[in-house]
DNA sequence: GCGCGCTGTGCATACGAATGCAACTCGAAA
DNA sequence: TTTCGAGTTGCATTCGTATGCACAGCGCGC
């Protein structure tokens, strides 16, 4: 151009910065590398070269050189619950802290994460978190094996090659039962996720558990897969049943949503008068008052807390040792279902059921 | 290893594959580019020791080559509002459709995006979307200028260097107050999202305009930014008020339902009987009978699908010239305003207003 | 039989930054 | 003045893939 400042199209290079500035390539890579050995005075020079032309690190480039990519593969089957949005802001927030970043895959509810991962694997991602979804155990090996630490979200398998966060769900699972139990509710219903998550499993062993110690071993089970409509045909079968339960837990408060409003509006029940219904997740519409849901917290900051310090553990020593974090959750009490006669107490606002 | 296959830590390169195949690096990189030259026997040849080897292109390394990442950025302020984890799940399948990644950031409510614009752009992304939020004005020049197309979603600028992709609000406000004036309101509220965004300023203009025809100028104005908690303080505030609005516009589905909540189960006021409420998005819990929201459409394929269409272009032909997509959306008439007494026309289980 | 063109292949280089190594600078100590 | 060493700097190479170029091989037409 006309001798001033070179308006190129696409991006600026470390070494047009290092001829701006009248020093090596290396002298502008150590400017932007912390720690590395560069006296103040050249340092200032690139910065100022560097912000003339209005240089950024190609990170890209970086990458190939130092086999980190500084990105965190996510894999969400499903943000129609909004329990996973949450998940992924907080996410979000606590990777950019570490200076990570989000590749984002959804979309993939039923089926496991398998079509995705050649994707992942080409940009030699750092990490991989898979939320509501799982891994078939040969590339769930491949990760290990190639190094790359992968985090279950909020799920387990028996296999141990992938770590994983999730919290009591057998705990909670009992909590409700006790719950109800005490509430004097005499017949009971489940209405289920995905038959083959571990959360789903893992629910209705602890309701079982509970419900046993009262001596009742039956259980009217319908199937909603974790999804709306399905959870929805799943409520209008179990309530249109001659001898309906009195109390149902819905194996999470995404589909909780809808049975109640099915309750309510296609078979005119009040709730909790007519039918006491209990969650899970404690997900926003769970506290919105036309919904109240007693349900068990998955407390959502610290799930991803455990996450990132598993992944930044991981990546930091190299050692690909599966973790396994468990976390508690608690029955928070609201109005979705009759009370029990006593236990009930409150603190800061929340009600909650101590018996 | 044991002279069988290399278990190498770490990736297997091309070369590696190459080696193993006995052919050189370029034959392999060939294989695996659509359109290269290269025979049939060869290829076999290739395809066959890279999958012996567990080969798997580096797409940073051919990022770096082609200057193309097939990474697009997506900013998304917050996911708070289920119509944004909505379009979040379009994007992701309509640009994996056309092998393009997604690079999420979120998070950035009120500001606008520059913090993690440097970070963008160290990835040289190939597009950048900016949902609900916008770049200020030097930045998104400087995107022009480096090649990078933008797309606001949901967003206009009277600055022209960023294209966008928005529905209709001006006419979907007016809409609803056509409708709110044909069911013989006399008196309105809004409740407004974020003062300086675009949808909320259209969305306000045109309802203006429509009362106006019916020679209203006084509306009740407070403030919800978009927030659930925000929204639930202005309804508190216009429904205490000594002649509260018979009818409230809230400026999105999301802040509606929170409006309805106060008004139900704070003020004990039903709807639509006492209060007609119409929203705007038609998001999910704007179509659960519990609220059966009266809204204006903002259609997600549509609007994905236009916005992945600029992306496309703009990437293909490297022509950075703005376009502006308008869609049109629709009035959804539910059960929470008070119907006018003709015009209401069912169609498909849906109903709508056709004066 | 000769030359032409076409397809397929390998060689060499480029992309942009990081880094080991050697060389240099400069001040302080001898 | 000489020597030593800590602190800087530049050179050269590397990462893994794509691609222009030259060339080999082959078939075809004249």
């Amino acid at each position: 151009m006309d001798g001033g400042i070179i308006v190129k199209k696409g991006a600026v290079t470390s070494s047009q910065v290092a001829d701006h500035a009248g020093v090596s390539q290396s002298a502008v890579s150590r400017t932007f590398t912390p720690g590395a050995s560069i006296s103040p005075k050249t340092r200032a020079k690139v910065l100022a070269a560097a912000k003339e032309l209005g240089y950024r690190p190609n990170a890209i480039a970086r990458s190939l050189i130092t086999s980190r990519s500084r990105i965190i593969a996510v894999v969400m089957a499903y943000l129609e619950n909004l329990f996973y949005p949450d998940v992924l802001e907080e996410l979000g927030r606590r990777l950019s802290a570490e200076n990570y970043h989000v590749l984002l895959f959804t979309g993939f509810k039923d089926r496991d994460s398998d079509p995705v991962f050649d994707q992942l694997m080409q940009y030699r991602v750092d990490g991989i978190i898979l939320a509501s979804t799982s891994l078939s155990s040969e590339l769930s090996e491949e990760c290990t094996v190639a190094g790359i630490p992968v985090v279950l979200f909020n799920r387990t398998t028996e296999r141990d090659s992938a770590s994983s966060v999730t919290t009591r769900n057998r705990d909670g699972g009992r909590m409700l039962g006790e719950f109800l139990l005490a509430g004097n509710h005499k017949s009971f219903g489940y209405i289920s996720g995905l038959e083959n998550s571990s959360t789903n499993r893992d629910r209705l062993l602890g309701f079982r558990e509970a419900l046993a110690t009262g001596g009742i071993h039956d259980i009217v089970i319908r199937t909603g897969n974790y999804s709306r409509p399905e959870a929805e045909a799943a409520a209008r079968e179990m309530l249109a049943l001659p001898d309906r339960p009195e109390a149902i837990f819905v194996a999470n408060d995404h589909m909780a949503v809808a049975v109640m409003d099915v309750a309510r509006y296609e078979f005119g029940l009040s709730i909790p008068q007519d039918l006491s219904i209990v969650g899970y997740d404690d997900v926003g519409p769970a506290r919105w008052p036309s919904y109240g849901i007693t349900s068990v917290t998955q407390p959502i900051a610290g799930m991803v807390e455990a996450t990132v310090d598993i992944l930044m553990d991981q990546i930091a020593s190299g050692e690909i040792e599966p973790q396994h974090k468990v976390i508690a959750g608690e029955l928070v009490v609201r109005t979705s279902a009759r009370l029990p006669a006593k236990g009930i107490t409150k603190l800061n606002g929340q009600t909650f059921y101590r018996p």
